[in-house]
DNA sequence: CTGAAAGCGCTAACAC
DNA sequence: GTGTTAGCGCTTTCAG
């Protein structure tokens, strides 16, 4: 005998009967339209506050085509994605900007193999107008079947594809990986640094760590390299700068792939008691305030904007949604910050 | 001269004419219906892959009231959320629960106060069948707005309203926070410490570090209190101890009511030069793993099995919209686990 | 400025 | 087993 608690919602055919016009003219309130009589909107709004009339997306979905909303979906391998700033940062673009166009942003989360079905339904099933894609993995299948649902779909970050290529026609918001990297080491030399380590990032699994990697090769080219890998977090970062000062104990200088891995590595320098930036001048990338600003000594690092980036993501998004041509990618420029550190 | 990308996406009458036999035929294949012949299931289903049909959810939703979607609706306030392992594990839980009855986890953040009619039209448009609410500030509106929605809610954490009462009739799950505060203390208490401090969370904003604080309070009823307020932060934990030490410096324990503070109180307490436990015993709450076993010492701290929270509020919702009965509360039990720190 | 009518794509009785 | 028939609640021509 368990008794359903809400009553039948009302709908536009309701507000209309109560209201004395019809259910086209509530629509044209609701919606906005300009040539409806002032009295009559005021008593159709009046209705509608009394009733509690919300419209039903379904079914004005089913005839707009239209949601109101946009999925960011989000690989999220090993809580990376949820203890970094910068993910926070970006999505925080993301929002704003949508906001202002009136769109819910939804995240979703990719985590485990399962998933995949599921939200590739999600996608599909017309729920969302389109979607921002993270973090995938390289060869990730989600791009395909994405692809052929015909979603309108904009990737963070240089698409990392099975063969090693970038997805073609997909469009995708990245950061000067490789020119900032190359700004952060010509800094380190230009201080007259010359036994430059390098924190990368996971390079076999992401572009951007990749092309960090890569920046920094490009400015020492013969020099040997002393490059540790790690995850992107700040205990990979302590570990890495644990080891190379084992490999390389003379090393004066280290750029590092991110701002968390930064905050390690400065950590694991002031625990073996290299002075910063006397000893050893660190480097690192991003500058997230939140970490970069507070870090002791405070971080130079190469900055990225990355709630504009995020911005961007969107409103290429958006512009996709509209059905204007391709929309292309954009590769956003970094600048080197100079702090303490180096 | 713009063109649409995407021709009209096949529809279900057009798997129908293709396959000869009629829509309903084609639903009940789709929605795997026993009473349909073998064959016709093998042919329609050849169409479906064809076609790369997919059902318009809108159209379905529209029919069957069911989006088989749950929102989960955060309060972010000062990016807390994002870097909370908390809220992490929480979420994890939430999500394979949601998964194993097939529905899709869609996070919604409530940010800016423009964000609350967006997020509320949302709620109410019916592209969810359910909405879990968190870390709601006290006073929100956005439970009143969903009751008028009547829209399926469960709550994580007790909902704290204006009048600081909670909420009648709404469901809610949380930890056993003034019994597992009271574990804690009661544990430095029986390890001879007479001079127990606390670091408290955002009291006034959240049930949670009131009860923690309540239950800290209830063991040591005419002790002089020592008690500092953190915003559940690192770097907030990390401060709180420092005023602690200038305000006590003969303190012998104190009680962090969350890890990721007693993470910041630790590094405090090297930093002063305070052994840990000899000098100062700690313990911490939530028994975060990525955080509990890491810190030097590892953490002695009260346990909450977050992810099996997590799965019980979508159990809970899922049974909410089902229409069984008032989906009772419920408060989970802690208990405390020794470590080194304490 | 406003109303009538025709769907949008799907499911769910109800017949056959 | 399978087809027919109504809608679900909304927007959108098209008349008036």
């Amino acid at each position: 005998m368990t008794q359903r608690t809400h009553a039948r919602r009302p709908t536009l055919e309701d507000v209309a009967r109560r209201s004395g016009v019809s259910k086209s003219t509530v629509s044209r309130v609701i919606n906005g339209e300009a040539k409806v009589r002032a009295e009559v909107v005021d008593r159709v709004r009046g209705v509608i506050a009394d009733l509690g009339y919300v419209p039903n997306q379904a079914a004005r979905q089913l005839v707009t085509h239209r949601t109101g909303a946009v999925a960011v979906v989000a690989a999220q391998p090993e809580n990376r994605l949820f203890l970094d700033p910068f993910f926070d940062c970006l999505l925080r673009g993301i929002r704003r900007e949508l906001a202002r166009h009136g769109a819910q942003a939804v995240l979703l989360f990719l985590d485990e193999p399962d998933d995949y079905p599921r939200v590739a339904d999600y996608l599909g099933g017309g729920h969302v107008d389109g979607a921002l894609l993270f973090s995938l993995r390289p060869g990730d299948r989600l791009p395909e079947m994405v692809d052929r649902l015909g979603l309108p779909v904009v990737f963070g970050g240089r698409p990392l594809l099975r063969d090693g290529d970038t997805v073609h026609g997909h469009a995708y918001v990245d950061g000067d990986n490789r020119g900032g990297a190359r700004q952060a080491v010509q800094h380190l030399l230009s201080l007259g640094r010359r036994r430059i380590a390098t924190v990368a990032g996971p390079y076999d699994q992401e572009h951007s760590a990749a092309d960090r990697l890569a920046g920094y090769r490009d400015v020492l080219p013969d020099a040997p390299h002393l490059v540790e890998k790690a995850d992107y977090t700040r205990q990979g970062g302590a570990d890495a700068m644990a080891a190379l000062l084992d490999r390389g104990p003379d090393l004066d200088a280290v750029f590092v792939a991110s701002d968390l891995m930064a905050a390690g590595a400065l950590q694991t320098l002031r625990e073996r008691g290299r002075r910063v930036p006397q000893d050893v001048a660190v480097v690192g990338f991003d500058d997230l305030a939140s970490i970069a600003e507070s870090t002791d000594p405070p971080l130079t690092t190469v900055h990225q904007d990355v709630e504009g980036m995020g911005r961007l993501m969107a409103r290429l998004l958006l512009r996709k949604g509209e059905g204007v041509a391709e929309a292309s990618s954009v590769v956003v420029p970094t600048r080197l910050v100079r702090r303490a550190s180096a």
